[in-house]
DNA sequence: GCACGAACTGCAAACTATTTGCAGGGCGGG
DNA sequence: CCCGCCCTGCAAATAGTTTGCAGTTCGTGC
């Protein structure tokens, strides 16, 4: 972790935009909700929420209001919640540069998260809706192997 | 829930084949694991911990013990365990008739649950792996939706 | 600017799912 | 028949997450 993140200004939405979003729910962009997204633009790959508070160091900010934050951001759409299948929730914050929807490719030693943007199952998806006369679907899949480094 | 379950015998390994695998592990097979067997080879569908103790009704059996014999089958090899994101593990046994490997197409209102019994993933999990130096790639997939009944 | 109400915050306690320590009980092999 | 390992119930410990409450802050309307 920590190589190459020092750039990624261009991929998220800037504070501006993000007030606004925040202020069109009634929402207000708060010092400790601040710091939360400073954490996600700043690691971008799904984070926990203990991690997310670890690296708020410094500043004082509540573990609950880190899960209250991501809460009201999940909602209003700009983090989405992943689930490695551990039992601990995870975050990432929604950029402009990428699809929302994608996966992961997650070493099952060391942890390392890949991104894969690309998505293959949208006409397997819709042949499984059509199949099973189910309406709104849609998928979760995550990949799980060694990474190169773990091997 | 509850149609069309009566005959899946022939799906499931029987009684003393269970036994025989669970004696090579030098385990036994006790009555409160004979019950989760018996919950778990009764309802075909991933169940959660609390439900197969709610089904074992009746016969005492600890929700620890639930937990404990899930734990074994699971490393057995005998049971699978799924997450559907709601932070609740569930459990499904493995029967001959199915492939181990499956996806589920779940019902986000009503909680039903599909089971899907192809999968489409392995070139692509294949050319996923290569492509990013990792090896033993495995992966997990559940649809989610609203079923016929709940649209 | 200033006041006001809705949102937000820290703290501590509550909850839920899951795991674990311990003492007693039972099955299978020798 | 004895011994040891496995298994069990019970209760307590963990870990992640949520919630109640009282005080604070934000952003708007004036």
């Amino acid at each position: 972790m920590g190589t190459g993140h020092q750039h990624c200004q261009h991929r998220g939405a800037n504070l501006a935009d993000l007030a606004d979003r925040l202020r069109q729910g009634a929402r207000k962009l708060t010092g400790p909700r601040q710091l939360v997204l400073e954490s996600l633009r700043h690691n971008r790959h799904p984070q926990t929420p203990k991690e997310i508070h670890a690296a708020l160091a410094g500043q004082p900010c509540d573990l609950a209001t880190v899960y209250r934050s991501l809460k009201v951001l999940a909602d209003l759409g700009m983090v989405q919640r992943f689930d490695f299948g551990d039992g601990i929730a995870r975050f990432e914050l929604v950029s402009e540069g990428r699809d929302e929807h994608h996966h992961h490719l997650i070493c099952t030693r060391c942890a390392r998260v890949v991104e894969l943007d690309e998505c293959f199952l949208d006409e397997i998806q819709r042949r499984i809706a059509t199949a099973n006369g189910f309406r709104a679907v849609t998928h979760k899949l995550e990949f799980f192997g060694l990474c190169p480094d773990c091997q």
